[in-house]
RNA sequence: GCUGGUGUAGCUCAGCUGGUAGAGCAGCUGAUUUGUAAUCAGCAGGUCGGGGGUUCGAAUCCGUCCACCAGCUCCA
């Protein structure tokens, strides 16, 4: 979203983000002004405009959020210049005690003890802050402002602490760019992967069984071509297929350090007195397959490739869709190898990563996820692991940025992030060291030094999971999925009874030839018929009159580039053959 | 899980301050045999998310449970 915001005219980002920071304050005296007894936390800029957490008394209605975006616009028209100064730690604190501003004096006193504290004041209005700001509210265009929503937050990102009131807000120095946003906003919400999911009866959610998909037939045809080509690259790059019990026993849990970290997510069974768990990760069942016969150093690395479905007890308002479910398949892999191994590994990962995400044009941002507090294992161990990451990422000319203390609870790991269509970015690939479970395991290898060694082992998933993946690329294409992924590639409209049996025979034709075809043969006029197939986003229409059943030719209409006029069966044939078998994205 | 919001026919939605439900599309039937984004007519379809409560009377008010939406926390 970021490059996307550098057509507004803000000079550049660093005043994009002054002037939102600006914008946080002003809506915060506009609360104090209407609402004196409300208590201010923070207000920061972010990617997308500013927020500013309260603490409130009442919720924030839409017709109180309007009251005070007025306010703002007054504020701005008002001109106040912004004046900074700074106070001695205690006369800061009776400063804001005297406010009656308990979250400010609470961050006062976290603050570092050399820390300049500083204040910006505009009119009657002071706030505890770092700055940068305006130099005078008069810089804000009052009708480039909109408070977009108002949400819970907690104090701190702390979820044992007080629950805030979060409002929201964007501003533009010219009420077109504002409208243009709105406008945007909009239209993302159409490609909504629910949405379109719904609308083109790829999956559905039921009461029932909250946070699991169904898959309908259609879901069902892109869920498998894609686990087809899935399969395909994890040959080409020389990973060798498992499948691994959906249930095991608790004792396997309580080795792999699942049962003490990952309990509260785990949906857990008795079966003959004995406690199991439903398998909330695919990880234990590799160790399992690898610990079945001895290993030299000959045969690492060693790529297990496992389509693995997983139940883990999400929190009920985690829920979205298909991007976070309670059950789904990880194109999961586990790779086994000697330390020396891991940084040319890691970089043939990052490759192939890199190929699967340029087929569906997907741009992604990758993270470093460092040590957390929960964690298992010695700071050395993390330490070289973490290296061994970001010296493969940066080897292959990408560049990262470090996520700290979010690692898993085994090791670091390398996350590749993809957005979707409202800009919120998901978490797809990931690439996770682990130097613990093969030793919790007594995995070993014979060295070339004849000794027995321990591997690490390596985590990783490309799509993330089929499920999130579906609803990313639903998004990407707006549900105009490239024709090799098409739950239907081509549609046969014949425009009367009479041209109903040639259409048969072309649909056989393109059937055994291997291709997924429908055919409308309702009495209906052509002009639905193609209104129809276009709003189901099927790739390639065939018209067929009395014309075509003569001559033995299809007319062809694609669902972007419309009417491409009349070929032979051949003709559309080969077209259709190259279109999928390169993976165009049309 | 937390805070706020939403929940009316398969879908998209209307239903003002309480007086026992409406439209379009989809479906079914009939007519129409049609050349690149909606042919016409008729019919049928809902215990208004579930259980309660207030009331002479509840889709409308209250409470509770469920699901969904936004965000937080958490995560593929």
């Amino acid at each position: 979203m970021s490059e996307e915001n550098n057509q507004y005219t803000f000079e550049n980002e660093e005043y994009r983000h002054t002037y939102w920071h600006t914008c946080s304050h002003v809506l915060a005296q506009a609360v104090k002004r209407l609402y004196p007894e409300v208590k201010l936390a923070i207000g920061p800029s972010i990617e997308n405009g500013f927020y500013y957490d309260l603490d409130s008394p009442f919720p924030f209605t839409p017709e109180i959020m309007e009251g005070i975006e007025t306010e703002m616009r007054k504020i701005c028209k008002e001109k106040l210049k912004l004046e900074r100064f700074e106070l001695p730690r205690a006369e800061a604190i009776a400063f804001m005690e005297e406010k009656g501003e308990p979250y400010k004096v609470e961050l006062i006193n976290d603050l570092p003890a050399d820390a300049a504290i500083s204040f910006y004041k505009q009119g009657e209005f002071t706030d505890l802050c770092a700055g940068p700001h305006l130099d005078s509210t008069g810089r804000i265009k009052g009708n480039g402002i909109k408070l977009t929503t108002c949400n819970a937050a907690y104090w701190r990102g702390d979820s044992s602490r007080e629950t805030l009131q979060r409002i929201y807000g964007v501003a533009f120095p010219k009420k077109e760019e504002l409208d243009a946003y709105l406008a945007r906003i909009e239209e993302a919400k159409r490609r909504d992967h629910r949405k379109l999911g719904k609308e083109l009866d790829l999956f559905a959610f039921r009461d029932e069984a909250p946070g699991f998909p169904f898959y309908l037939p259609k879901g069902m045809v892109l869920k498998n071509t894609l686990i087809d080509y899935w399969r395909q690259v994890h040959k080409k790059w020389d990973y060798l297929e498992i499948s691994t019990p959906q249930i095991m026993k608790r004792t396997l849990w309580e080795t792999s350090g699942h049962w003490d970290h990952y309990k509260d997510n785990m949906y857990t069974t008795v079966i003959d007195e004995e406690d199991f768990a439903i398998k909330p990760m695919n990880c234990p069942g590799s160790i399992l397959v690898y610990d079945l016969a001895p290993h030299s150093y000959r045969d690492l690395p060693l790529r297990y490739g496992e389509l693995g479905l997983v139940h883990r007890h999400e929190l009920s308002g985690a829920l979205h869709g298909m991007f976070r479910v309670r059950c789904f398949t990880q194109d999961d892999a586990h790779i086994l190898l000697a330390k020396d191994q891991i940084k040319d590994e890691v970089i043939r990962i990052a490759r192939l990563f890199d190929e699967v995400y340029s087929l569906f044009g997907l741009p992604y941002k990758i993270e470093l996820s460092t040590m957390p507090d929960d964690h298992i294992g010695s700071v050395e161990d993390w330490d070289v692991a973490t290296n061994a990451l970001a010296e493969a990422i940066t080897s292959i000319g990408k560049e990262y940025v470090v996520n700290p203390g979010d690692g898993a609870f085994y090791g670091p790991k390398l996350d590749f992030h993809i957005q979707d269509s409202l800009g919120r970015t998901w978490q797809c690939g990931t690439i996770q060291l682990d130097y613990q479970l093969p030793g919790r395991f007594h995995l070993e290898y014979t060295g070339t030094d004849g000794e027995k060694h321990c591997p690490v082992m390596i985590h990783r998933v490309v799509f993330g999971s089929i499920e999130r993946f579906i609803g990313i690329i639903t998004e990407h294409f707006a549900g105009a999925f490239p024709t090799w992924l098409s739950p239907v590639q081509v549609k046969l409209l014949p425009i009367t009874d009479r041209a109903a049996d040639y259409a048969k025979e072309v649909s056989a034709e393109l059937e055994s030839a291997g291709y997924r075809v429908e055919t409308d043969l309702r009495n209906e006029k052509i002009g639905k018929k193609i209104r129809e197939a276009q709003l189901e986003k099927i790739p390639y229409m065939l018209v067929i009159g009395d014309k075509e059943a003569e001559s033995g030719t299809v007319s062809v209409r694609h669902r972007a580039d419309g009417d491409l006029g009349v070929m032979s069966k051949a003709e559309f044939t080969a077209l259709l053959k190259n279109v999928v078998d390169t993976k165009d994205r049309k």
